[in-house]
DNA sequence: GTGGTCTAGACCACA
DNA sequence: GTGGTCTAGACCACA
């Protein structure tokens, strides 16, 4: 795990968590790693892993059942949800970026299409 | 001005400038900041941005002159293939993201259609 | 190996390389000394063989795999190039010294003509 | 007047003198500077001066007048023998320098000729 | 003032 | 082990 210095370390474990929902890789019932751990093997500051946990349980992504450990907790609705607010933010910053080299709607919609379908039409 | 963790620093320097000259917002002659000025304002060393700047000529984006200073000097071609270069850097991330997201080629098609048309349509 | 004052060192350990090429002691493939190797044994500091090194990889004479050391990976077109390039500036400063000699175009034709006949006709 | 690290100052010192008279900036009788002067001027040890001076006395180039100062005392054979001897050793370094970039006596002919008739008829 | 070169040395990333 | 980045700072060259 690295950490950008362009967002808070906890809203990128969060982030990192989210992704591995999404993909499936961590799943209802799933454990993760318990706080210690996670800040060990990330060599960050156990005070900010504990906020990123925190938060997830806020939103219920995840639950804490005291002595036993930080379990996954996500419904299909709300993994639904997560897709989507994350796809909208990679569209927006990926309109932003290219709007900002000069580029307007029309010939972003061209390159979008030509790319995905050329050489990524694999999945 | 300030600098991800995710790049080396100088390469950080010439997207700026590369975006500026894309933008239009610096053009051939234009006198950019000394390498000492832009290490002052940007609280890093002369060194670094020495080797930004050294890039940049070697890639005839600017010109030095000693005891001068440097100044852009930027063909029109050259322009044109660093905007498609970004270009084709800032797509390629995002479809990355977003197939990691679990989205199809299609999906993304559709999406970026609608977001284009949608809200964006004032350029 | 030393250096002179009259060119800076990382350019003269380049023309260096670039002799080696030419005549055949180097070739694509050769892995040439670590940047420290090459360092500690002509005694100067690490950072400015980087620089060479840098720039020739720049110019793609060598290529550099991290963590595996550095190649030469030099065309028979480059090859040829900087066999033209490192002869035309011999040539000039030969001219040149000549003329500040006070000889002529045709002093100088006639000598060289005389001179290479004479003894240096074993190649 | 800057010094290489190639070869020892003194005669350094001493090709400067050559060349002056050779192209006639100095002529027998001229004064030249004083040791101190010379020193001084140059930023270097007196020492180094002295042997130079000395040097080109035991070969008649000047001629030091207790009290009065160095002159040159060249004499016309003397003149026409150094620049001889200056224009075989530029002529020798060249052709050795053209054959290890690997070039044939043939070859070193036609560039020469080439060259000379070229752009640099102007003399 | 401007940029150019070099040293010394820390720390990181890849293998 | 390898190269890559960055800082700190000296000193030089051009104007």
């Amino acid at each position: 795990m690295d950490f950008d210095t362009t967002q808070p370390i906890y809203k990128q474990i969060m982030e990192e968590f989210k992704k591995k929902m999404i993909r499936g890789e961590l799943k209802t019932g799933d454990k993760i790693l318990s706080q210690r751990e996670y800040a060990q093997h990330a060599t960050i500051n156990p005070n900010t892993v504990q906020r990123a946990y925190r938060e997830m349980e806020n939103i219920q992504l995840v639950e804490t059942l005291r002595g036993q450990g930080t379990f996954v907790s996500v419904s299909e609705k709300m993994l639904d949800d997560i897709k989507k607010e994350m796809a909208k933010k990679v569209l927006n910053t990926f309109i932003f970026e290219m709007k900002s080299l000069g580029f307007s709607s029309d010939e972003i919609c061209k390159m979008i299409t030509g790319q995905v379908k050329e050489g990524n039409d694999n999945d």
